[in-house]
DNA sequence: AGTTGACGTATAGATCCTCTTCATATAGAA
DNA sequence: TTCTATATGAAGAGGATCTATACGTCAACT
């Protein structure tokens, strides 16, 4: 919920990492990896797997669950994992970056 | 330049906690602290300065600047600060939690 | 037998923010 | 007089996320 915008192909491609997953299972792994503090929506998510596999990070297939279930699986492409380094790359420095501004200014004057 | 959705709002704020501020001055602020990383497009920062003194927690006044200009100065108001300290707390919590995902999970698999 | 809850995918429309582009204007330096 | 830095602002495009909704199966409980 409220994810900041661009976040969410990042988290989902290093979800990926380790290993083939549909979007249900990429869900709940994102929400209990960061002990809950983010909830994905499955009407962001879905669009997201939609723009990642168009732009060729993911590929997917129709297969089983492990509850008996149809379920699309998802893999990380060799091309999005070097996506996934240079997002990864980006947020590091932007991070940094606010880090600068909400760290170094004075804290307060007239 | 490419700020995330949201960002650009906690950073105006905390700049302006530093003393009042006209617009130009605000984004020259922005992308010296943070060493050129971030640079602030105007056709952002003027919508979001309307938008967060519609929300009160900015107030303007017209005056002169250092360099002899007209120049709508913004001054951060009790109820900015305290969104402020809000949106910092919430920034912080974001970042830990995409951290979770990006550090702790298993590096690679089949 | 009926219902609840976990499992799963998917779309449409709204909303919000940022970016690009354009328009306007003054002061000082070269 | 031409260029650069200083200054504000609006319009429209683009992109991502959220809300709401729909469909469907399986297992467990009552």
């Amino acid at each position: 919920m409220d994810l900041l915008q661009g976040t969410l192909d990042m988290l989902v491609l290093r979800t990926l990492m380790a290993g083939p997953l549909h979007g249900y299972g990429i869900a709940k792994t994102i929400r209990s990896t960061s002990n809950e503090a983010l909830d994905i929506e499955f009407g962001s998510l879905y669009p997201a797997l939609k723009r990642l596999e168009a732009k060729g990070w993911i590929a997917s297939a129709w297969e089983t669950s492990e509850h008996n279930r149809r379920a699309k699986y998802y893999k990380l492409t060799a091309a999005g994992r070097k996506h996934l380094v240079r997002e990864h790359s980006k947020w590091a420095g932007f991070v940094s970056a606010v880090g600068l501004i909400m760290g170094t200014l004075p804290e307060a004057k007239g």
